[in-house]
DNA sequence: CTCATTTACGTAAACGTTTACGGTTGATAA
DNA sequence: TTATCAACCGTAAACGTTTACGTAAATGAG
């Protein structure tokens, strides 16, 4: 009933495990008439090596560490499925674990998966984690190969390879299709300025702004905490009963723009007549809301794949990865919310 | 730089593998000065053993491996969730496979998760698995704890575990809400005949109606092939020309309920004054439609953390959970696109 | 002082592989 | 006839653990 290993092989041919294990390899130093056996016993006691065994061996685990601070958000899964179908093209498995955005877990985790053997780490990282950079330097091994994913992370000496999406390009084309649209006060809902991945949406917000002539107003950019539906609701809200109202809002991603939308409409403004709606990540939130929700979307699926290809390239093929950056395109999708017929 | 091994730190202290690995387990047969010595080296050298070795030794991984048709569906990401948090507090982790609905791929993940030494194997299975019953109860391997989620599958001889949502009340409840809410007119856009799941949401919908004294009509039962919204608009456009119009829409899930939204809304129709729209799963795009969409809630977080202590309580303590058939409380919750003011 | 017992540690097998090295058989060549 | 060599297979070490068993020295009782 268990599993046949090389040894029952071994003991049923009467013959070594050597042997056995030669002839399944099919090494030359075997006769044709031994293999023959040797393969039919196998196939009777459906042999399959135990790959816990050639993990010891090889020090190799086919295993790569995954970390993501919420499984349960679109672009997250989206990354995760990328991931899972190039690794799987590679006869990989991934190991997950969710940080809930505490650093204390995140380092937790890569320290377990350190004893877990996986050949490679991939973390897309807490805001927070920055604040632990020190630790986490420290705590990062050289000879496994550890992918950052998102947002930037400066070492003192320590080169580690990023995957990032083109926030900035993003962005810039986003308000562009504002400013074409002909809304002429666009408004931010920004994220903490210790995220490295809000400060490049608000720089190039501010950016493209300037660029084209019209105002950059702090009043404007609104910063928000907890990214929820409610917090966009309640911001908008406040942000649209000022004195001086904006005509569009660029929201920092999807869940807050659907916020956003929510107030607005409650207001009695229309969209995307009296006021534009942008997103960030195009989600699938984004057909979901009445009028459909612009956006501008993340690869995230085709992020996950190349972080894999990228992890496996070092881990396979021993290319150095360590200075690599690699930053995927990002493509403005322009829903009802922000395309004015007129 | 490399990880120290018992046999790194026995030359270090010029003694042997088995003293050191007695010390550091605290066996009684070491004195208390050879401990202290080896506990000492072991800070030095921050010793950690190695769980392959462990692995091979006690044929225990501490990974469970999970199957699941898509990650990228709300429903999902929350069972996961609840399965990392339960499996973390037990010091488990989580080898992940996405099947694409395609059976081969599930039969294949659950052949490579044997192969993978996986303590146990959590399946949500593809509607397809079905028609491939009898190869999938020739692989379950009786000695590794499988379990089966949200769909039934009858076996011949084999006893598995099951994990449902209680699809049956659920329905019951939500229709019977509608009634209450006074639509006398209740269609059903319903899943595949092959599926269970679907077959429970479609006669708890028709036992409910006649329960009350409402019409049953097959005219007003359309089945879904493809779950999107494209395809929920389209049916429920089609639905709604025809001479005898339903009141109310009781979708298979939150996506189909979107569509059927969008196309009421799109034929002038008020929600939920002329039309009641209530989805099934109570996923996050329920409170991202205007009206808010009713949905009936699956509890995903408490479903896979219920999951994992299951089977451990298996694979740890012995308890027998072959007969072991649990069905996890829905609940409704009632938004704007079926609560009538009136 | 001697024998039995305890104390404290070493040896080796086991988990399941792969593979360098050694050894036996038979055939071939000088 | 004997050295040479290929063909074929076995032995054992290695990956990193744990642990049953063996054994030496130290301790105690008589």
């Amino acid at each position: 009933m268990k599993r046949a290993t090389l040894k029952d092989l071994a003991k049923a041919l009467n013959t070594t495990i050597a042997t056995v294990s030669r002839a399944l390899h099919d090494h030359p130093e075997i006769s044709d008439k031994m293999k023959e056996r040797v393969r039919e016993v196998a196939r009777l006691y459906d042999y399959k090596p135990n790959t816990t065994a050639l993990s010891l061996k090889y020090q190799r685990s086919h295993r790569l560490g995954v970390i993501f601070p919420r499984l349960a958000h679109y672009y997250v899964t989206q990354v995760i499925t990328g991931m899972l179908q190039a690794a799987a093209d590679s006869g990989y498995k991934l190991l997950i674990a969710e940080s809930s955005y505490k650093p204390e877990k995140e380092l937790e985790y890569i320290r377990e998966f350190y004893e877990l053997n996986v050949d490679g780490i991939l973390i897309l990282p807490s805001r927070k984690l920055n604040l632990h950079k020190d630790e986490l330097e420290k705590l990062i091994n050289p000879e496994i190969p550890f992918l950052v994913m998102d947002r930037l992370i400066e070492f003192e000496k320590l080169k580690v390879p990023t995957m990032l999406s083109n926030d900035h390009i993003g962005t810039k084309e986003g308000i562009t299709h504002l400013i074409e649209q002909g809304y002429k006060k666009i408004a931010h809902l920004r994220g903490l300025p210790s995220s490295s991945l809000a400060n490049a949406r608000h720089d190039a917000y501010r950016e493209t702004l300037l660029e084209s002539g019209q105002e950059y107003r702090s009043e404007w950019v609104i910063t928000c905490h907890k990214f929820s539906i409610k917090e966009g609701e309640r911001l908008v809200t406040n942000l649209m009963t000022r004195e001086n109202k904006p005509d569009a809002i660029f929201c920092i991603n999807d869940i807050v723009a659907v916020g956003a939308l929510k107030a607005v409409q409650k207001l009695g403004y229309k969209v995307p007549e009296d006021i534009g709606i942008l997103g960030f990540s195009d989600s699938d939130l984004a057909e979901v809301t009445s009028p459909a929700l612009s956006s501008i979307h993340q690869p995230g699926v085709r992020i996950g794949k190349k972080s894999i290809r990228l992890i496996l390239s070092n881990i396979n093929d021993g290319v150095d990865i360590s200075n690599k950056n690699i930053v995927m395109k990002t493509r403005l999708v322009a829903r009802d919310s922000t395309l004015r017929k007129g």
